[in-house]
DNA sequence: CTGTTAGCGCCTTCAA
DNA sequence: TTGAAGGCGCTAACAG
């Protein structure tokens, strides 16, 4: 059917060995040779049947990009760029005449944020042997828990992602202290806060788990594993071993200060007079939602401003969930003189949803956002927010798959996360009407 | 080193061959046999080699989806749909027990609306020889001729992109009214005026030239080729054979009406008042830019309005695009009331830049764009627009893929595009000052 | 229904 | 510097 090795190898009265050698330029040809072989392949348009030769070499150039919603700027921005960093990099010995040798085939995969797609995902990658995977965006958690963050939600409790000071093994402390009412991390310092404490270990056998089971299996394969945007790999094995992470098998994680920006942009907010402070989350179970909630929390707690879990609206990343949080907000948390939201779409939602009730931004309320995606300066009010380092995260990335960046010590980074002050923030204004 | 199919086979007691029978499904298998090979996939978390699976059954599971901007929630959202489209279809009689078997791998890939990108890319999925690949967005075009919009720019002249209604082969019909001093095209009528023509074929040699050979090459060897959001294949071959297109090896095409609906939305404006209509252009040679453009000179042309080029400025599909642009127009063509924008994120830009010019949207100069994305809604004000089904278009795309459904008599179907009229379009006001 | 037998196209020693 | 030969892991006839 196609072109193969050996008709070029005809072609070019070679072997098909000699052939093979010039294309992988990775082995010594003769000058003369090696012309002929490559005119051969041009006459033929001979393209290299890729699963053979991955079956043969063991390896693929495939690498797997896996995104919770390729519809959302803030993954196709990260997205693209480790894509450019596999296109730029690979151009190093590439044997002109066939375009694309040498080259990864960076492909993003869209899961929706389900741990099951993203196992899909995995093992669909895995079976491919792809040589290296980035997964981008905050991990699934377990929600048993989730409510309406009444006092007794353990998942939310500032107890469960403490800085570390008060100790490890914090998640059994039950579920005290929900309310705010423990003002005794206030001292929290800048970096205390991070994402860069392992992710909480998901319940044995949910996909989750499997997730990380099958990420685990992937490292230990071979593959290149890059954590982008997501608290790192649980540490497993519990109680058998005690093994500590081999950092071999450990991911390179880049994680976002999710914790610290959102505790920023709330003190920001509390710094210029707000107190009834209302507070839009993502959708449950996602660990970026849990990380910016509990640094808005811990905010609230530093200054001994209590909580008011009537303040908090369980929403979602996209503008409608902005917008039906903010109704409910309004409805049964009069008084609230700003509105934070757990991202920019979300915030823009917000935004719509006080316009529509006849109140204006910033002037009766104040509106904030997290991201910083590039639609943030155009709003009308410009949105305050948090601006992360998205296209440096995602060449990082790309460089750590592709093993052009060495991983850091402890294999995680925290990425910073810094407050945009904008138009749509200011003074406490007449606030949502009771 | 891994786990393969005889490791599996040895512990269930059977054949390789059976193995991949239960594991493949395709094959009558006694049930018996079939736990005993599962449990054993199981405990030996034996996962297919997709390389070797691909070799031997000369094929792969592999889909490509590409795209000009990952980033842009126009393509992020068709190829999401796409996506969906491939999971949600191969549930079927999928082997429980191994996640993913049977499931495509939908991968998407990012061009930058670059041909040699696209290539670079279409030679990597031939490489591993995937089943479909699904081209998102306009194809790259010429611009040798490409200027400031001036009459004898014939790449913009209205005779390159008629209606049909003036002939075959309408190309070389040389610069003439360029200005719209002909309104004898007038009577235009729905959908007469769509993109689903074939594209101008490119200059041999040119990258673009490559990348439409190729797609019939890969259409050739069995590659199910769909093209979304992009003009039909130039039919090749010219002097020699004239040869008809082989329906087999010629693509399925999803197009959208760009010039259509670019047409409804200039006469929209015209019709409540506006003469002095700016335009701002997407990128050069960019199929798409052609055909939104010449709606809108079409549209003109139609009501007898002269077209004045310096009231077309050449922009970028972003929003910094549509700010500069913007900009240039208000400094070169006084007097506009409404200024139209290529797509939404430059119309945001638009806003941006006459706002910054002290300007009311649309008390003074009214602004639309085109697409539809979600955020137009929630701009301030609403944004007029033109609505694109992207959604379905990906979903027929990934269908069309699949194989699941049958293309359209002539291989091309073409989307509809309809008028949105929202809060930023309003009778003519003080215009931009001279 | 199940096992046996050949390759699929390429890479990689091992010789020459 | 080049060729010959074996095998990567799986699938697809063909027998039984």
């Amino acid at each position: 059917m196609a072109v193969t090795l050996a008709d070029v190898a005809a072609r070019a009265r070679v072997s098909a060995a000699t052939v093979s050698r010039v294309l992988n330029g990775n082995y010594p040809v003769a000058q003369s040779t090696r012309s002929r072989v490559l005119r051969a392949v041009e006459e033929l348009e001979y393209v290299v049947n890729g699963p053979a030769s991955a079956l043969a070499a063991a390896s693929s150039d495939l690498v797997g990009i896996l995104v919770n919603d390729i519809a959302d700027p803030f993954f196709g921005i990260i997205a693209g760029a480790v894509q450019a960093e596999m296109v730029d990099g690979a151009g190093e010995d590439r044997t002109q005449g066939t375009p694309g040798h040498g080259q990864k085939l960076a492909v993003v995969c869209n899961t929706g944020g389900s741990s099951e797609r993203e196992l899909t995902y995995l093992t669909l990658l895995q079976r491919q042997r792809a040589g290296a995977v980035v997964l981008v965006g905050g991990s699934a958690e377990e929600t048993e828990t989730y409510g309406t963050g009444a006092p007794g939600s353990e998942t939310y409790g500032p107890a469960a992602v403490g800085t570390g000071a008060s100790g490890a093994g914090a998640s059994g402390s039950g579920p005290a202290a929900a309310d705010g009412s423990g003002g005794r991390r206030a001292a929290v310092g800048p970096g205390g806060g991070d994402d860069s404490r392992a992710a909480r270990p998901p319940a044995p056998g949910s996909p989750a788990a499997a997730v990380v089971a099958r990420l685990s299996r992937l490292a230990a394969t071979g593959t290149r594993v890059v954590l982008c945007g997501r608290p790192p790999l649980p540490v497993t094995g519990g109680a058998d071993g005690a093994a500590a992470p081999d950092p071999a098998t450990t991911p390179a994680t880049l994680a976002f200060d999710n914790h610290g920006g959102a505790r920023r942009l709330t003190e920001h907010l509390l710094s210029i007079g707000h107190r009834r402070i209302g507070y839009v989350t993502g959708p449950p179970g996602r660990s970026t939602t849990r990380h910016r909630l509990m640094g808005h929390l811990d905010a609230l707690a530093a200054h001994g401003v209590p909580h008011d879990p009537s303040a908090v609206a369980h929403g979602a990343y996209d503008r409608a969930g902005g917008y039906d949080a903010a109704c409910e907000l309004m409805r049964r948390a009069p008084g609230l003189t700003a509105i934070v939201a757990a991202n920019d779409a979300a915030a823009l939602g917000v935004s719509a949803a006080l316009r529509d009730a006849g109140l204006r931004i910033p002037q009766d309320v104040s509106v904030a956002g997290f991201d910083d995606l590039p639609f943030c300066a155009d709003t009308v009010p410009a949105l305050t927010t948090v601006r992360l380092p998205l296209q440096e995260a995602g060449a990082r990335a790309g460089r750590l798959a592709l093993g052009r960046e060495r991983p850091p010590h402890g294999n995680v980074t925290t990425l910073r996360a810094d407050l945009m002050v904008r138009q749509s923030t200011a003074a406490p204004g007449r606030g949502v009407p009771g």
